[in-house]
Parts: C-alpha cells; sequence; structure tokens
RNA sequence: GAAGGCGUAGCUCAGCUGGUUAGAGUACCUGCUUGACAUGCAGGGGGUCGGUGGUUCAAGUCCACUCGUCUUCACCA
C-alpha cells in the first residue's frame, strides 16, 4: 500500500520513520563481495563527546552524498562511522567537571580511578554524536562502529608502535619540545598555533670576565630564560666580535661563567649581532649547545615556574620572574633599554596557553623516512588531492617536517607500551604486558606513564577500522579506502600522518582520492566558536527545516575547498526548493491513480514534442549529474538537478502538458508516463543530496523498487536523441515567453481563460507548431483561432503558468513605438552576427558548431527583422 | 620571509579544459489568493567580472604587473 503524501511538506514528520526504515532493512550494511566493486569512506572521527557542529555536518554531507551515490551506481558502498578518543580534549573536559563538581582534580582520584570516571563519561556521552549523524541521514554501517581505543584499535596502535621502534623509526630522546603548562604535557609542532603578541626587546650587557668596563650586548623576549644561559654566541665572520670568542662572560645576577662560541647560527644583522644561548628553552639554541657541548640547565619545572636551577627566583611563575629579572637586571645596570618588539608567540591549540619550548625526554617518530614515500605516493598520484592545490600544501608540509613528538603527559589515551624494569633497567617494547623482565627476570616492572598523541590512533583510522593487523577480508577487500573527506585544516594533522602509517603499514596509500572542504564560518565570515558564540547548531536548523534543506544548503553555493558563510536565508530557500519537489510529486500522484508502475512505461514511439524535449533533457542531466559527481563537483551536480527540477520540469514541463491532463484520455495517459518516468528519474538523481524527501516521495509513486536508496542511479541513454524536437520546444518556450511579456506590457490582468491576438513576428514560433496548438486545443473550454489574415493567433489555455491574456485593441502609437524599440534590437543584434561571421579568424579557427549556431542565428535575426518591418507597415 | 585563496548584481556566492546576449539564491519594484506549491506564479530594475597591460579570431576564464583582503607555513635571539 503506497504512502499518501501529506499535503503540507513538513520533513519533522518522516525523516526520523524514513531512516528507521534503512536501518530496518539493513541497507547500510556492507559484506564484502567480490561479485561487485568496493567503494569505501572512513569517517573523520569526531570526538566521542563532541557535539554535532556545523562542520561534522557539511563533512557528513559530502561523504554521505558520494557513498549513495556510489551504492546507487552498483558499488559495494561502505561507510564506516566511528568515533575519536581525542585525548587533551576529552581528559580536559572530565577534569574541569571533576573540579567542579566534586572540587577534585585527577590526581586526587588517582590514575586508575580517574580513567574510570573518563570511560563512565564516554559510555554516557558516546552515543550523542552518533545519533546525531543520523538524523542528518548519514548511511554509515552502523554495525561496524568503532572507536579510537576499541580493543582492535588499541592492538594496532600496539603493533605499529613496535613496528616502528624495532626499525628505529620510534625513538625516545631529549629535545626540545612544546610544553603546555597549562594541560601539563607535551605538544607536536602541529599542535602549536602561532599568533603576532606585542612584546619588548630586552638588551642586556653581560660583564667580560677579568676586564673592566667591557660588555656583551645581547636582546632577548624573554630575559627570564637567562637562568638557563650557558653561552653567548655570535657569528664566526663577523669583525666585531672575533677577539670576544673564546672568552669567558659572567651572567648577570646567577654569577655563572659562561664562553662566548662563534656559530653560524648567528645572523650578523639582527639585534646586535650577539646571542644568548639557553639549550634548554629553545631550539635553535638547544642545536648550538649540541655543537659545543654547552651545558644544559632547566630553568622551569612542569607548570612552567622557576625551578631549583634558577636561584633565588626559584618559585616564581614564568611571567613574574621575568619582572622581577628586569627589575633587577635594571638595578644592577645589567639593563641596556627595552624596545617595543612585536612578535609569534606559540599557543597551545586546545587552551590558548603560551607554550614554552622546553628540553624533555618525550618520543619521537623519525618522520624523514616515512615522509619520502608519502611524497612519492602523492607525486605519482597513487593519492589525489581534490582540489589539487591542497596537494602543495601537503607536499610543502611534508618535505619540511620534522619528527613527530608522540608522548602526551595525559592519562586519556593509548599508554605507550614501553617497560622498564626497575632492577636492571632494561626497557622492553612489546605488543603484550610485560610483567617480568625478559633480561633479568626481575618483577619490579613498571609502564611508561605517558600516553600517545590522538593522532597516533587516528592515524591507523582507514586500516585499523578493518581489523588490520588481522588479515580479514575486510581488509582485504575495502582497504585503500576510496575517498577520504576532510576539512583543510587537519590536513597536516590528520591526512598526513594517515598517508604515512597506511604506506608504511600496509604497503598502500590509506586512499585514492582526498577530499578537501572548507570551513563553515557565520555570515559574517568569522570562524564558529564557543567562545564568539556565533555557532549555528545544526540539529536546530534540521528541526526547523529538515536534514535535506540543511544539506542542500551545505553541498551548494561555494567552490569545492574554499570557506563558505552559513545563511539561514539560504536554508529557507533550501527547504523551499523541497517543498517545491514534495508539490510537483503531489501533483503527478492527483493524476496517477494506478500505483502499478508497468502502467507508466513510456511508448518513445508515441510521443509528443514536450515529452521527447523533457526526456532529452533529463537524460542530458544524467549524464552531467554523473559526470560532475565523478569529478567530486557536488556543488555543481546538485545545482544542475536544482535547475532542470525547478526550470525545465516544474516550471514549464508541468505547464505545458496540463491541457492533455485536464482533457483525460490517451493523451493524458501518455504524459503521465512520462511524468512518473522522468520523476523516478529526477529522484533517484536527487537522492544522494536529499535522502529523506526523495524516499518519502518515491513510497506514493508507482515506480519501480521498494526504495530510492537501492535504485539504480540513472544512466545516460545515448539512444536518445530528439534534438530537433527540442529545437521546436525552444522555439515555442520562446514565443510563449514573449507572449506573457506583451500582456504584461499590455497590462492586461490575468484571468483562467485568456485570449490572445499575437501579431505575426511574435508567432513565428507558433508558425512551426502547428501541433502544438492543437493540443492546447484539443483541451476542453479551450478555444482555438487560426492565423488570421492579419497574422494574430488566438489561443485560450488552462495551463495555470502559461496565461495568454487578452488584447483586441491595440494602442497603435504604443504598438508602434513598441516595434520600433524591438527593431532596432533586432538590427543590432543582427549586425552584431553578421560581423562576428564577417571575421576571418573567427570563421577559420572556431569550432564547426559554433560557427554553425551563429549562421543559425544570422537567419533568425534576419526573418525576425523582415517580420518586425511588415508588422510596422500593416500598423 | 614563503606558499595559497578571495575580489563577479545591494548582499551571499556559482561560473569545469577560453566560445551564444555573464548566472543563481536573496533583497528590492510591478502584477497575480489560477484546480501541485504564497515554502507559490509571472515579469522587472541592477554588473565596463578590483585595476593596467599582454596572448588570442575570441578573456570573468590564460600570462605579467598592480591594489585590496583573508589564510596557512616558516621565522632572528
Amino acid at each position: 500500500m503506497p504512502k499518501e503524501l501529506a499535503k503540507v511538506y513538513k520533513p519533522s514528520e518522516f525523516e526520523k520513520d524514513v531512516y528507521q526504515m534503512w536501518l530496518d532493512r539493513k541497507y547500510f550494511h556492507a559484506e564484502p563481495d567480490s561479485s561487485k566493486k568496493p567503494f569505501t569512506i572512513v569517517i573523520p572521527p569526531p570526538n566521542v563527546t563532541g557535539q554535532l557542529h556545523m562542520g561534522h555536518a557539511l563533512d557528513e554531507t559530502l561523504q554521505d552524498i558520494l557513498i549513495r551515490y556510489k551504492r546507487m551506481q552498483g558499488y559495494n558502498a561502505l561507510w564506516i562511522p566511528g568515533t575519536d578518543h581525542a585525548g587533551i580534549a576529552t581528559q580536559i573536559k572530565v577534569e574541569q567537571v571533576l573540579r567542579e563538581e566534586e572540587g577534585l582534580s585527577r590526581y586526587d582520584l588517582g590514575r586508575e580511578k580517574f580513567l574510570e570516571r573518563v570511560w563512565d563519561w564516554k559510555t554516557h556521552y558516546g552515543d550523542r554524536i552518533v545519533n546525531q549523524l543520523k538524523k542528518l541521514g548519514s548511511s554509515c554501517d552502523w554495525d561496524r562502529e568503532r572507536f579510537t581505543m576499541d580493543e582492535g584499535c588499541s592492538k594496532a596502535v600496539k603493533e605499529v608502535f613496535v613496528n616502528l621502534y624495532n626499525k628505529g623509526l620510534i625513538y625516545r630522546g631529549n629535545r626540545i619540545i612544546n610544553w603546555c603548562p597549562k594541560c601539563v604535557t607535551a605538544l607536536s609542532d602541529a599542535e602549536v598555533e602561532y599568533s603576532e603578541d606585542e612584546g619588548f626587546f630586552w638588551h642586556i650587557r653581560y660583564p667580560v670576565k677579568d676586564s673592566e668596563n667591557e660588555f656583551v650586548e645581547i636582546a632577548t623576549t624573554r630575559p627570564e630564560t637567562m637562568l638557563g644561559d650557558s653561552a653567548v654566541a655570535v657569528n664566526p665572520n663577523d669583525a666585531r666580535y672575533t677577539h670576544l670568542v673564546g672568552k669567558t662572560l659572567i651572567l648577570p645576577l646567577v654569577d655563572r661563567e659562561i664562553p662566548v662560541v662563534a656559530d653560524d647560527y648567528v645572523d650578523m644583522g639582527f639585534g646586535t649581532g650577539c646571542v644568548k644561548i639557553t639549550p634548554c628553552h629553545d631550539p635553535n639554541d638547544f642545536e648550538v649547545g649540541k655543537r659545543h657541548n654547552l651545558e644544559e640547565i632547566l630553568v622551569l619545572d612542569d607548570n612552567a615556574k622557576v625551578n631549583e636551577n634558577g636561584g633565588k627566583y626559584v618559585g616564581l611563575d614564568r611571567y613574574e620572574a621575568r619582572e622581577k629579572i628586569v627589575r633587577d637586571l635594571d638595578a644592577g645596570g645589567y639593563l641596556v633599554k627595552v624596545v617595543p618588539h612585536s612578535h609569534n608567540v606559540g599557543k597551545c591549540y586546545r587552551c590558548g596557553t603560551t607554550v614554552e619550548p622546553i628540553a624533555s625526554k618525550q618520543w619521537f617518530v623519525k618522520m624523514k623516512p616515512l615522509a619520502k614515500r608519502a611524497i612519492e605516493a602523492v607525486k605519482t598520484k597513487e593519492t589525489e588531492f581534490v582540489p589539487d592545490r591542497f596537494q602543495k600544501i601537503y607536499l610543502n608540509w611534508m618535505e619540511n617536517v620534522r619528527d613527530w613528538c608522540i608522548s602526551r603527559q595525559l592519562w586519556w589515551g593509548h599508554r605507550i607500551p614501553a617497560y622498564y624494569c626497575g632492577d636492571c633497567s632494561h626497557m622492553e617494547i612489546s605488543k603484550t604486558d610485560v610483567d617480568t623482565c625478559p633480561k633479568c627476570g626481575s618483577k619490579n616492572i613498571t609502564q611508561e606513564e605517558d600516553v600517545l598523541d590522538t593522532w597516533f590512533s587516528s592515524a591507523l583510522w582507514p586500516f585499523s577500522t578493518l581489523g588490520w593487523p588481522e588479515k580479514t577480508k575486510e581488509l582485504e577487500y575495502f582497504y585503500p579506502t576510496s575517498v577520504l573527506v576532510t576539512g583543510y585544516d587537519i590536513i597536516f594533522f590528520w591526512v598526513a600522518r594517515m598517508m604515512f602509517s597506511g604506506l608504511e603499514h600496509t604497503g598502500h596509500a590509506p586512499f585514492k582520492h582526498v577530499l578537501i572542504h572548507g570551513l563553515v564560518r557565520d555570515s559574517q565570515g568569522r570562524k564558529m566558536s564557543k567562545s564568539l558564540g556565533n555557532g549555528i547548531d545544526p540539529l536546530e536548523i534540521i528541526d526547523k527545516y529538515g536534514a535535506d534543506a540543511l544539506r542542500f544548503t551545505l553541498a551548494t553555493g561555494n567552490a569545492p575547498g574554499n570557506d563558505m558563510r552559513f545563511h539561514t536565508e539560504r536554508v529557507e530557500a533550501s527547504r523551499n526548493f523541497a517543498n517545491k519537489v514534495w508539490n510537483a510529486a503531489r501533483f503527478i500522484l492527483m493524476y496517477a491513480q494506478s500505483e502499478d508502475h508497468a502502467d507508466y512505461k513510456v511508448d518513445m514511439s508515441a510521443l509528443e514534442d514536450e515529452d521527447k524535449w523533457i526526456i532529452h533533457g533529463c537524460n542530458r542531466l544524467a549524464r552531467e549529474v554523473t559526470e560532475n559527481l565523478d569529478k567530486f563537483e557536488i556543488g555543481m551536480a546538485l545545482q544542475k538537478l536544482y535547475d532542470f527540477i525547478y526550470d525545465s520540469f516544474c516550471d514549464w514541463y508541468i505547464e505545458l502538458v496540463k491541457p492533455r491532463l485536464y482533457e483525460g484520455g490517451d493523451t493524458a495517459q501518455k504524459a503521465l508516463s512520462v511524468l512518473v518516468t522522468v520523476f523516478s528519474s529526477v529522484l533517484r538523481m536527487l537522492h544522494p543530496f536529499m535522502p529523506f524527501i526523495t524516499e518519502e516521495i518515491w513510497q506514493a509513486m508507482p515506480v519501480e523498487g521498494e526504495s530510492v536508496m537501492i535504485a539504480p542511479y540513472p544512466a545516460f541513454d545515448s539512444s536518445i536523441s530528439f534534438e530537433s524536437e527540442c529545437e521546436k520546444m525552444n522555439d515555442i518556450m520562446e514565443t510563449i515567453t514573449a507572449i506573457r511579456n506583451r500582456r504584461a506590457e499590455m497590462n492586461v490582468p490575468m484571468s483562467k481563460k485568456a485570449k490572445l491576438f499575437i501579431d505575426s513576428h511574435s508567432a513565428h514560433g507558433f508558425r512551426d507548431s502547428e501541433k502544438f496548438y492543437e493540443k492546447l486545443a484539443g483541451a476542453s473550454e479551450v478555444v482555438f483561432g487560426k492565423c488570421k489574415e492579419d497574422g494574430a493567433v488566438e489561443i485560450i489555455t488552462h495551463a495555470a503558468n502559461l496565461y495568454i491574456p487578452f488584447a483586441e485593441l491595440v494602442n497603435l502609437d504604443e504598438e508602434r513605438a513598441r516595434l520600433t524599440k524591438e527593431l532596432d534590437k533586432a538590427k543590432s543584434e543582427l549586425a552584431r552576427v553578421k560581423g562576428k561571421l564577417a571575421n576571418e579568424g573567427f570563421v577559420s579557427k572556431a569550432p564547426a558548431a559554433l560557427i554553425e549556431a551563429e549562421r543559425g542565428k544570422l537567419a533568425k535575426y534576419e526573418t525576425l527583422v523582415e517580420t518586425i518591418t511588415k508588422s510596422l507597415e500593416n500598423l
């Protein structure tokens, strides 16, 4: 029993049921099947405790469009959903709640108890985002939902860690890393964001030892780090300072003796040409320190307070220490000047705190060898970026990448599988738990406290979700995946790391294409953010306008890879389009009473011109839409669908066919067969973009197949070619438009029945379309008049939007003025076309079809000028 | 410092490998409560496609320079 369509389009009343039906029928589930080609997408896993925002909505919409399209095309389409444990973000959130509600810190609870709390949190909020994804219509295979910390993913993480370690690609070392004193953890380079801050250059002079009134002047933006200075460096070619190299300086306030060293790193032209070297608090200084064997003095602790190496400044926060040190330097006569200076300061991407470069013992992934293959894979087009400009960004990063700091001083995450023997200090790296030292047999074993960067597990997502390291049939069949859809903001965080991980561990790039989209901004172009409070909740939009309208909005209106501004007005427009589709369906259903789709099979041999025209247009649309989608031009494909449905199908075809439907009988049945058939194609083409409404309508239409989402996607049929009929129809439509314009000009009111005398030049389209008039004339209550001697035609029609006006009295002066204006216009067009055809270059070099078209126009304008001239004379 | 995006109608933006008279949505104006749809219908005004120069028979589209704007990456203490 087919569904009845409600009178008014209210998406909230059926979207949920439609989704449930898909779930019940298991349409989303995919199993390896060698008879079909796979098409695989893995979802960029949202934060498990996160909430759906517009960025997700865009990302999921694009993926769902592709996956539904390919599924309908007969691919074995699999979309793997899942969530990410999001180390820092989640831990911070749970700590915050713990502090607010119970006044406790994670240390109060201890590691084990705290992690229990996080898991509780995860189970409580873990379904929220998944349910939100469902509201969007995402056709993910929920049977295969994964989590970056589930058993399988954890196994993959350990496997990868051990593999890389054994290959020498993971090492533990003391290096300068970015330290966030608020999150109390190390960060990778990618996790630091830079912004310009107003600061100062403090010029300080360091006295030369055993030398009266001899100083070296240095400049620094972070005077507090002088506590950890172990040298001053100058350029070896700097004549100003060569005499100082090898001498000893006295570090003010600290009274430590430090050497002057020569190093190429120093830029002679910058500042004073002398650089204080603080190996433990600056990456460059660290390198200089290594080269010159300098002492490494760490002066800040984990909270960025001065530690025991800071003498009398111990315990002071870094900024308090700065203030006090500057004051003391000034008092001691060491401060030469203070110069305002703006410079880039690194901030933690999670909390915004200024990060501190600190020498610390951390775990690293050696990037150079891994990056090499990741670069090759893109250069050889094993993986392609869409749009391709993002390839450049990727390559640029990959080519300059530094080793990846993967250890985090957090509790929530994959604990590093390194085990230390308390007795023989042996370190064992192992996929399985270690409780006995393999070297000395001691049971005094402790596991590494640190966890891995969240992105370490995300990097494995395309294959860990398919069962790797097991050789599952899913991995065999669905991997490498087809396309990865994500925003340009995580190319470094995620895409790059998946690339080298996939290549290293599976031997394949993890995906064929990377479809990059932009950010969704607010209507003023600002980033949507919690702190600005300018975020628009996709769920509210869905409740009000429907998921289809939101999807339509997100999928159109901006070029691939560009940011888009979100305007609610655009969602309204999208909803109105959905309403249009809905009502077109209701109109067809008013006349299509049979429930048997076989009753609407089109007989190609017995069609009217307008039937052929719409069938031809629909067929061409199928070709263009598939071409666009195959090139990931999603917005373009949808725009074409919109134009066809709104303009060709609703505004023209339905109106043209109304007289036939009113008449009934054979001609009506023929029209209905075309209406149903074309509309069925349209629904299928539109389905990936607007799944809910197309399904709801499908269920009510006499069409073949139990669901639109498993119906075949329309393919181009090269045997359909109605060029001449289309040309004729174009003429007819042009004339009808001209008639409409006449009515408006003459200010003739519309009425149900109307009558018009068309002057001869307006009627030129009609003259070739005798049949069309007969059709109109065949409708009930329609009066049809033949061409009168003066060239006028009298027409009456019922078609609502083809109202043709009644006008018997024409003001001769006005008519003359109008015709003169039209004649001028026609003449100038004629001149333009003539000029073009007289151009030798054009005639010899332009494509033949184009020249042919121009010749056609020439003839057309020549006749037009002729007929208008005649009409004028007849007045 | 390097790379890249953007600049097209009042506003938000499309415009693929150069090719009919540069489009859409929205806003505005005019006229329509017609038997799918006022979440609608018909029509209209509004653009020298940031500027200059070049290539070409042909440039919004390609090239050079330039102005404005935004972003990313790298940064010298």
